[in-house]
RNA sequence: GGGCCCAUAGCUCAGUGGUAGAGUGCCUCCUUUGCAAGGAGGAUGCCCAGGGUUCGAAUCCCUGUGGGUCCA
């Protein structure tokens, strides 16, 4: 780390008199113009200095002090950028929420591909970060939503080759020092009291030299210089134990916490009463917490050593618990239900601030990804509310700071946030019964519940272990919680590392140019002339690579084209076609010759079938945007000739009525025979304008973005469509299935196959029509009477069945009596199913008499009763009788059955059937 | 994307390969006519669907459908 320590020696710490310190509590160096200063300044060195003690000239709103620093960097040459949704995963596959302001422009940008939106630039970015969630409400200070004001300047090397995005250095770490001190200059604030703690950074395969900027012991910026990439070879090593070398760009990464900026203007308590004051008001209320003076004093207090609460840092809640009450001289247990109320309305806000945040960009809960985490902070904020008290419905919570970050779905989001607690509620209830029945069973056996159940509860009925303790308390269980719960449930999901196939890398396209692409300048030609750069032999086929064509290749969800490639000697099949690096290879039953001169034909069938199909995906999901809500968005597609199908995000089943309204939607688009239409927009100006909701099918790469416009719908999208929407003909929604919870698929058919699926299921229902000999608009009605008359003919056969059994029992209708020492028992085979054999026997026992039936309806079967104290084990008795037709038998010893396959042998067996019970009445 | 759990009477659930059950609700009657009252009797069911194993499957295995839950 020393080698760094150079990086940190600026002309502008120079000029300005900095002191380079070290500090003698944690041993961190920092910069300083305060001569006399000693420690770091951070807590745990150092207090807060600024609570009722405010740092800056004025008191700032949480969008009073986001406009003055926006403003600032405006005025000091930045770009002002509107900030990304907080669902990282709609443009990179890596992260799923937003947790940073660089997280906007990786990886395309800081990777140099793709130039940034603006240069340098600045913004305010919404960011969720659940790794602080156990802090939130204890430590005053840690907010799970929060939003990170931040400026970027992209550089690159003078000696970097032309290949990146951006050219020169914008800025680097003097000038960041400088804007970042005067933004502290033009609140009003003393320069003295700055302090730049050197702390390198690392992170995601990058790092740099980094400093904190802390004013007043609270950290309120940190100035990344983003400069190094992981290396091997590297020159530096880095905290993180791996080593890293400097790259072509770099990259001015800085993050100044809106949140903490808003409670250091104000020096509030807590930044909650700073961020949220008229939640926290309102919380307050709606629990009825009220705080004498003397209370509200010993809060104030408190809040000035908070930062000694952090669940990471300290050793557990209660010691640092202790430890404020020890100094501030009061009774732990006193200040602990002081505080826990408070802190937790305090987490309930923030909590609520989060769920808008991701409800509002369009998340939808579910039990995977993102929509998992919204899932569990909601259900985590109910639990909150019920713990404190706090009646109002989660809706309205929501929906308060849905308005304040001025959301304009607040109506799904609070229909999404009541369909969650009710699920949860389901959840609840349904866990809570199991747990009783649970717990009556081991309060019974004087046991406590028993730690595997314990994680099956919460793993498959996602039931907490407290709340588990607390409702087997009332049934009188005991719960053993062990402290290591949750490494217990991860050990349960530990499997065998899956062995990552690594796909060979073809090097062998690498010296080829990319090919031409026809197929995007008129979607509708299928025939093309193209010249053989070469063929490539694979196991049973060919890789033809052209200079040009018109096949195109699998990908966005729609399958390769077929045809042929023609030359004036043969003609040879394309089977498939795919994309690598930009090379289209077209997989053939033949060699067509390099450097030949081809005529190529797209299978226009085909290819009409698939194009119909990948428009009409782009009008179903467009309609089902407006029947079910603004939130449905693509989580997948796959397009066919017969059918395609496509994903979508929502919080509940689609109905019939949904369905129909949707295809009724779909078709009038169809009807309306707009034109379809492509263009190659910029993709910041196509963000700009579109938003992300652009990225349904994926993020293309490249600075130019193809745009297709369907009716009001536009999206990102590599695929053939048809010219006018009256092309497809028509769309006929097929079935909706849930694939997971939070993702609806419907399956659908266009042009000709939207046809024949309806006749085919026409076909069906005029089957069935016939079948009950009625009209099919009678089918359901007729159906219905004949099921009921079925299951009422199955009881009367029943019924009859248990007549004619004892009717056959008392008439002694044939069968051998014998007598088995005082009991009669009757030997019989009765050629029915076990059901009468089952109800004869019953009536023979009713009589006092041992049973013994055979059937040979199918196989041949026994049944074997005895009355009590007949002294003869029906089991027994079967299990010798089907032994002699090759099988067995069993069962209780006053009632057995059993069987086997020799039918012939059945008779026989019932001839010894005398000679066996007497044996088994001996045994 | 992966793991685990569940599907039986209208509802809530027992049922570990051998005659489908309980509580509750429902119907009838009796007793009472005030607090989810008491007593007697009765009806409840394609045991989610399809395949397999077996003499025999609600039960074991596979596939599907519908639901729940945990993790990254």
């Amino acid at each position: 780390m020393s080698e760094l320590a150079d990086e940190y020696r600026l002309e502008y710490f120079e000029e300005e008199g900095f002191e380079r310190k070290e500090c003698p509590s944690c041993g961190a160096h920092f910069w300083t113009r305060d001569h006399g200063r000693e420690t770091c300044g951070e807590p745990p060195c150092e207090e807060y200095g600024f609570i009722e003690n405010a740092g800056f000239d004025d008191e700032y709103s949480l969008e009073e002090m986001r406009e003055a620093f926006l403003s600032y960097f405006e005025d000091h040459g930045h770009e002002r950028i509107e900030p990304y949704p907080v669902a990282a995963n709609r443009w990179r596959d890596d992260v799923l929420l937003t947790q940073a302001s660089i997280y906007d422009f990786q990886p395309l940008v800081t990777s140099g591909e793709t130039p940034p939106p603006a240069n340098p630039l600045t913004i305010s970015q919404p960011c969720i970060r659940m790794q602080d969630i156990d802090n939130v409400g204890k430590t005053g200070r840690h907010t799970m939503a929060f939003e990170m004001m931040a400026h970027h300047a992209f550089n690159t090397r003078e000696d970097a080759p032309d290949e990146y995005a951006y050219k020169g250095e914008v800025y680097w770490k003097d000038e960041t020092v400088e804007l970042c001190d005067g933004f502290f200059d033009s609140l009003g604030v003393d320069l003295d009291e700055i302090i730049y703690i050197e702390d390198p950074w690392v992170g995601g395969g990058n790092a740099g030299p980094a400093m904190e900027v802390i004013f007043r012991g609270v950290e309120l910026a940190t100035l990344v210089f983003m400069s190094m990439e992981q290396d091997p070879d590297g020159e530096y090593e880095m905290k993180d134990g791996n080593r890293y070398s400097p790259m072509d760009t770099y990259i001015v990464d800085t993050g100044y916490g809106l949140e903490r900026w808003t409670w250091v203007s104000q020096g509030t308590p807590t930044v909650y009463e700073a961020v949220y004051p008229d939640m926290i008001e309102f919380l307050k209320d709606n629990a009825e917490l009220e705080h004498t003076d003397d209370e509200e004093q010993l809060i104030h207090r408190t809040a000035k050593l908070a930062g000694h609460m952090d669940i990471d840092e300290a050793e557990d809640m209660e010691t640092a618990r202790g430890e404020i009450a020890a100094e501030l001289d009061v009774d732990a247990g006193e200040l602990e239900a002081l505080m826990e109320p408070l802190e937790d309305i305090y987490a309930i806000a923030d909590h609520c601030r989060t769920l808008a945040y991701m409800l509002g960009d369009g998340i939808v809960p579910s039990n995977v990804g993102t929509g998992y985490l919204t899932r569990m902070v909601l259900r985590r904020t109910k639990r909150l509310c019920d713990t404190v008290g706090v009646d109002a419905p989660l809706d309205e919570l929501v929906d308060m700071q849905a308005k304040r970050l001025d959301y304009k779905n607040r109506d799904t989001i609070r229909d999404i946030v009541r369909t969650e607690v009710e699920k949860y509620r389901e959840t609840l209830e349904r866990g809570g019964r199991r747990v009783e029945a649970m717990a009556e069973e081991y309060a019974e056996k004087g046991e406590p519940i028993p730690v595997e159940e314990l994680i099956e509860l919460y793993d498959s009925h996602g039931l907490q272990p407290d709340m588990v303790e607390e409702i087997a308390a009332d049934a009188g269980a005991a719960v053993d919680v062990p402290d290591d719960f949750y490494s217990l449930v991860a050990k349960r999901h530990e499997t065998p590392e899956a062995a990552d196939e690594d796909e060979d890398e073809d090097e062998r396209f690498e010296d080829l140019p990319e090919t031409e692409k026809l197929y995007y300048d008129d979607q509708q030609r299928t025939q093309f002339e193209a010249v053989v750069l070469d063929v490539f032999e694979r196991e049973e086929s060919y890789d033809v690579v052209l200079d040009q064509t018109m096949f195109y290749p699998e990908g966005g969800g729609q399958p390769a084209d077929q045809g042929t490639l023609s030359t004036d000697d043969t003609t040879v099949e394309v089977e498939d076609v795919q994309i690598e690096d930009g090379v289209i290879l077209h997989r053939t039953d033949e060699s067509p010759g390099k450097g030949e001169f081809v005529k190529g034909q797209v299978d226009g069938t085909r290819r009409r079938q698939l194009m119909r199909h990948h428009t009409a995906t782009h009008i179903v999901i467009h309609a089902a945007r407006q029947v079910l809500g603004e939130h449905i968005r693509q989580a997948g597609a796959q397009k066919g000739i017969e059918s395609s199908r496509i994903d979508m995000r929502h919080y509940a089943r689609i109905s019939r009525e949904d369905v129909k309204r949707i295809e009724s939607l779909a078709n009038d688009i169809v009807m309306d025979n707009t034109a379809v239409t492509q263009e190659w927009p910029d993709r910041h100006d196509a963000e700009a304008e579109h938003g992300f909701d652009l990225y349904q099918g994926g993020i293309p790469p490249g600075e130019q973005i193809r745009l297709i416009h369907v009716d009001d719908d536009v999206q990102a999208c590599g695929g053939t469509h048809v010219a006018r929407t009256g092309d497809i003909g028509a769309i006929k929604v097929l079935n909706t299935e849930r694939v997971q919870d939070g993702v609806e698929r419907i399956t659908f058919a266009a042009g000709d196959a939207a046809i024949q699926s309806t006749q085919r299921k026409e076909d069906a229902l005029y089957e069935a029509a016939d079948v009950l000999d009625v009209s099919p608009a009678d089918v359901p009605e007729t159906a219905e009477r004949f099921f009921e008359e079925w299951k009422g003919r199955g009881k009367e056969i029943e019924d009859l069945k248990e007549q004619l059994a004892a009717a056959r029992a008392g008439g002694g209708g044939g069968g051998e009596e014998v007598d088995i020492g005082e009991t009669t028992a009757v030997i019989d085979r009765i050629d029915a199913d076990m059901g009468e054999l089952r109800a004869t026997a019953n009536a023979l026992v009713e009589e006092g008499k041992i049973a013994v039936l055979g059937s040979g309806e199918s196989g041949a079967q026994f049944v074997v009763a005895v009355p009590d104290d007949s002294g003869v084990n029906a089991g027994e008795v079967v299990g010798e009788l089907a032994s002699r037709v090759g099988g067995g038998g069993g069962g209780p010893p006053d009632f057995a059955q059993g069987g086997g396959p020799n039918v012939a042998d059945l008779d026989a067996a019932l001839e010894d059937a005398p000679d066996v019970l007497r044996q088994v009445q001996d045994a």
